[in-house]
DNA sequence: CAGGTCCATATGGCAGACCATATCAAAGGG
DNA sequence: CCCTTTGATATGGTCTGCCATATGGACCTG
């Protein structure tokens, strides 16, 4: 005997008045509505679940009593009430972004500087959110946002990129020299680009990071020479290697300082060339849910830790 | 902002339906309705909740996807839909007695030798009864029950019980003579009453064990004589005590023979006087909810076990 | 640019839910 | 034995929800 019952809110809280004062009239009353509707909701109740549910007499001067059927039904009632309220409570806020999945993507350089505080601001100010990370290059990450298979990145310089993402900047870092520590310039407070001049290079190659290889050779353009370039590499660790092997020097962003790669000096280069800085921004689709929105909200009032 | 929002059981199926088709149309004809109407239902849905649950475009004609919120409330309606069903479930069970507490009541007597296979065979068949189970006298049961703090209680010989109270006799059990292992009659197969004319007795004296005293009093008629009672004891363990320590006679129903007594012979009377039998009763309100009934028939088909 | 797909909107009709007033039947108390 | 209490029943009105048909507008496709 399968059921279609229907259980609206309206009934539920109907049964629970009369289970809760055991009287129809009281029941009624506190429901602003007169009796005999009442009674007469409650029996289409008890015909649909073909159970009763009250004990109504013989002795009913006193009011009506549960059976136990209706006790249990009580129980439930007021579970699918609860059950109800916070299923809605729970779509309002996976809308208003409190809850809900976000997939973050980042490219290897950010993890260490910018992922900590975003992720601990994260966990305080919306604790509802769950962040699922990803680390890849900026090309694929911009791939996965137009394919919908990641919500938010973070890249840097990312002004190059498809037209249907949104660009949100948000920090700015310098662009240092990086030096082998045995080099005649590591131990300077700062020097300028054309110190560097006669120096053999390693640079992004291919399209290995390209924004960084792109400032650096724009940069060396401003100070009047093109870099020599002896050496190339597709990722940091390469670069990070033939700096640290003494064999070329190097210009990366500042915070790769924090990096604990033994041999290298990174030292602040004179000059303020728009080429001598690397923006940090965070990437996403325009039509980005609201949990994302709150997110960029947050990196905006967080930014320039 | 409180919603006064219904979530019927249809609505949910229309909703859950557009989900998982991601296509009004389709939808619709899964649902056996139009279009319109359905459109309607889910606009109202989501005006209803202050929320978008689908993202209509603006490239409509691959059909809609869900928002964030959309998904958690698919997820959220058919949890309610599930709980829904449930909780139906739940309270139909209970009214056919498949589910929920019942409150047991016992003699003391009783409990060695029929709770076991009672209660046994109700996990058995019952497996959704808790039953609750409380020791007291026969006075004591038959007031509770009364009252309603209990469901049924298994006592002897409950004929003289209130009128208002139902009594369903479940099985039978000869009275023994209980002897003092080193009696001259310990070791026979089975002996007359008239045998034991000349000993002394101990019966339950006061109100204790009423329906005993009666029974044995009575057989003792039957056979011609008056029991000299020299003691008397108001519990089990004083009358098998007073047998064991060589002092008494004893009349007590056979069961007890599973007792591990040491110092107790139980020798079977002949003869077939009514009153060298002890009828064991269930007692209910003769307005026994379901559940009652249920264990109530499952005595009878296990009855004289 | 024409056709097709898909969802939204408009309109009208119907059934059922909900409600209030009035009345009835049963049971218990003075 | 009458009266109060209490829930069930009867009746009529209103309104909302639900539905179907018809139409419009946006978008993609060939």
């Amino acid at each position: 005997m399968v059921c279609h019952m229907d259980l609206s809110k309206r009934l539920l809280e109907q049964f629970l008045a009369v289970a809760e004062e055991k009287h129809f009239g009281r029941a009624a009353e506190s429901l602003s509505m007169s009796q005999p509707p009442l009674s007469q909701a409650i029996q289409r109740l008890e015909r649909g679940l073909g159970v009763t549910l009250l004990e109504r007499g013989p002795s009913s001067p006193r009011g009506v009593r549960l059976t136990p059927a209706g006790a249990a039904f009580a129980t439930e009632a007021r579970r699918l009430l609860d059950s109800q309220s916070a299923a809605i409570e729970r779509v309002r806020r996976v809308a208003h972004g409190l809850e809900g999945d976000v997939r973050v993507g980042y490219v290897s350089i950010l993890s260490h500087r910018h992922l900590p505080w975003l992720l601990r601001a994260t966990a305080e100010e919306l604790p509802g959110l769950r962040v699922h990370l990803h680390q890849d290059s900026t090309a694929t990450l911009a791939e996965m946002l137009s394919a919908g298979t990641l919500d938010l990145a973070f890249v840097r310089d990312p002004s190059p990129l498809s037209d249907d993402l949104a660009v949100r900047d948000f920090a700015v870092e310098r662009i240092v020299a990086a030096l082998p520590h045995e080099h005649r310039l590591a131990g300077s407070d700062a020097i300028a680009l054309t110190d560097l001049r006669d120096e053999d290079f390693v640079l992004p190659s291919g399209d290995a990071l390209p924004s960084l290889a792109q400032q650096a050779q724009l940069a060396c353009r401003d100070a009047g020479f093109t870099p020599r370039c002896r050496a190339g590499a597709d990722d940091l660790t390469g670069l990070l290697g033939y700096v640290a092997a003494g064999l070329c020097v190097s210009l990366l962003p500042e915070d790769l300082r924090d990096f604990p790669i033994p041999g290298i000096a990174f030292v602040p280069l004179r000059g303020s060339s728009p080429h001598l800085e690397t923006t940090i921004a965070a990437v996403h689709r325009p039509d980005a849910d609201a949990a994302v929105l709150r997110l960029l909200d947050l990196i905006h009032r967080h930014a320039r830790p």
